[in-house]
RNA sequence: GGUCCCUUCGUCUAUCGGUUAGGACGCGAGAUUUUCAUUCUUGAAAGACGGGUUCGACUCCCGUAGGGACCGCCA
């Protein structure tokens, strides 16, 4: 059986490490078992779900590379939602509770004070059928709670636990006990449908065979399973992975915004260390540099995901994009240095690959070769000492070397006292690639003109 | 208040009752670069705390502390 998995954000806001992360191992997932990845648009929520954010979406997974073979959206779909409602409704599985939400509230709160489960107490099952045909006829609208399988009802009863388990393909056994939860609410009082449900009508519908998520939905798996049951359907495999944590350890979710996919790509980070940071964090794995995406999936295995919170640290995935550049061969990136604006070969990007951090980088060091920087001269005697010797071109790879050697016996100077100055002098840097292979790049006008001290 | 998960070098982690506790990042040193950066080699560096169980515990159990998740008419 070929796996069928998806990514189900709602699009309420931008894509960020936390998601990206969810989507990179479902998308992996696909990609390492020849299965197929959905893209689901969890937009139940209509108020704060926007075709913006939907639209931005998919241009970060596009961005990622994270292409998807079928998509759906919630909203398109509530004509299938009410008719498993309305199964459900005459199973007896789902049932109309009368509260509002601010008496909802206050009894949560109430029972939090008294140090008690803020639990439903099902207080709705206790109305007649008169009570409940009452209720609508006075204009009371109703919303539906799922009832939870056998757990007992009260009445002076003591709890009794209803566990749930499954085999998670990254936590291995888990236990759910559904006598700890309260019948969740899957119909709005305006009749719209939540993501409980949902989620669930979907993944019995588009086939899907292993849902992998965060962990912040391990309870609702308990409540789904038993709702895949309620509708006749056998539950997938089911995997949750770890949440990340920050660089402090503590949660991610108030500084999201910053971890955006969006200032991924404002900071000039590559799509490929982006993924091979979201696949490879919280694993056994180290966290290295890959070229292709393949290599990545092989690389995939759930086993290897820790259950313990995973550090996410922006420096860390910087220095993975440093690394991931130096790794680059010239037809990598050729195109995008064009749009850069850097004109430079192979010669160019190999002489200067291991200084970047992101490749915009490389347009400093274009600059440096091709077009104009403010020297810095140290001492202006040396410096024409230096210029004096300047061998003639055509240069090559062995001017440096004549070069220096020809200052050295001019001047005396050698080591750093020799290099540094010219560094400085060529390139207006403290550090870089080898002027060894920079200097041919330069031309022989340009690095007489700045050894004179003139922006050039 | 309840339920669940986690805790090994600075960081991410391996180990699944007997190991010189391994790797990666970072850090230190050396080599290359007659400079720096890159690259390569190498070094230092760890089992939260307290109790058990056991011939023997990082590993199993209990407790404490710390961290994370959930307990929504959000997803």
């Amino acid at each position: 059986m070929t796996p069928r998995v998806r990514f189900a954000p709602s699009p309420t806001g931008r894509l960020h490490i936390g998601n990206i992360r969810t989507a990179t191992l479902n998308w992996l997932y696909a990609r390492k078992h020849k299965g197929t990845f959905l893209l689901r648009l969890d937009d139940t929520d209509t108020v704060r779900s926007t075709d913006e954010f939907a639209q931005a979406i998919r241009d970060d997974l596009d961005w990622l590379g994270l292409a998807w073979n079928e998509e759906a959206r919630q909203q398109d779909r509530t004509a299938r939602y009410e008719a498993m409602a309305a199964t459900l409704k005459a199973k007896g599985a789902l049932y109309p509770c009368f509260e509002t939400e601010d008496e909802l509230d206050r009894r949560r709160k109430r029972q939090l004070a008294m140090h008690r489960p803020p639990i439903y107490d099902r207080a709705a099952l206790k109305l007649s059928k008169d009570d409940i045909a009452a209720k609508l006829a006075a204009g009371e609208k109703p919303h539906w709670r799922f009832r939870l399988p056998n757990t007992s009802e009260g009445r002076g009863l003591a709890p009794q636990p209803t566990l749930v388990s499954w085999d998670d393909l990254i936590r291995g056994d888990q236990t759910v006990d559904l006598g700890s939860l309260s019948d969740p609410v899957l119909i709005r009082e305006d009749g719209t449908f939540l993501y409980t449900f949902t989620s669930v009508i979907d993944d019995i519908d588009f086939g899907i065979t292993h849902i992998v998520r965060g962990e912040d939905h391990v309870t609702n798996t308990g409540v789904q399973v038993a709702l895949f049951e309620a509708a006749g359907a056998t539950p997938p495999a089911f995997g949750h992975h770890s949440l990340l944590v920050g660089a402090d350890g503590h949660a991610l979710s108030k500084r999201l915004g910053a971890l955006s996919v969006q200032s991924f790509r404002d900071e000039g980070l590559e799509p490929m260390a982006v993924l091979c940071h979201a696949a490879l964090v919280g694993t056994s794995d180290a966290i290295e540099p890959l070229t292709s995406r393949d290599e990545l999936a092989a690389k995939l295995d759930f086993s290897k995901i820790s259950t313990a919170p995973g550090r996410f640290d922006v420096a860390e995935l910087k220095t993975l994009n440093g690394k991931l550049l130096h790794k680059l061969g010239f037809a990598d990136v050729a195109e995008r240095l064009r749009e850069l604006g850097v004109e430079g070969g192979e010669d160019f990007w190999n002489a200067v690959r291991g200084n970047l951090e992101v490749l915009s980088d490389a347009r400093l060091w274009w600059d440096v070769v091709a077009r104009e920087i403010e020297p810095v001269i140290e001492d202006p005697k040396a410096a024409s000492a230096a210029a004096a010797v300047l061998p003639a071109e055509p240069w090559g790879e062995d001017t440096w070397g004549a070069w220096t050697a020809a200052i050295k016996s001019a001047t005396g100077a050698k080591g750093r006292a020799l290099f540094h100055p010219l560094r400085l002098a060529l390139t207006g840097r403290e550090s870089g690639p080898e002027l060894k292979a920079l200097l041919p790049l330069m031309g022989r006008a340009r690095v007489l003109a700045r050894l004179e001290g003139k922006r050039a």
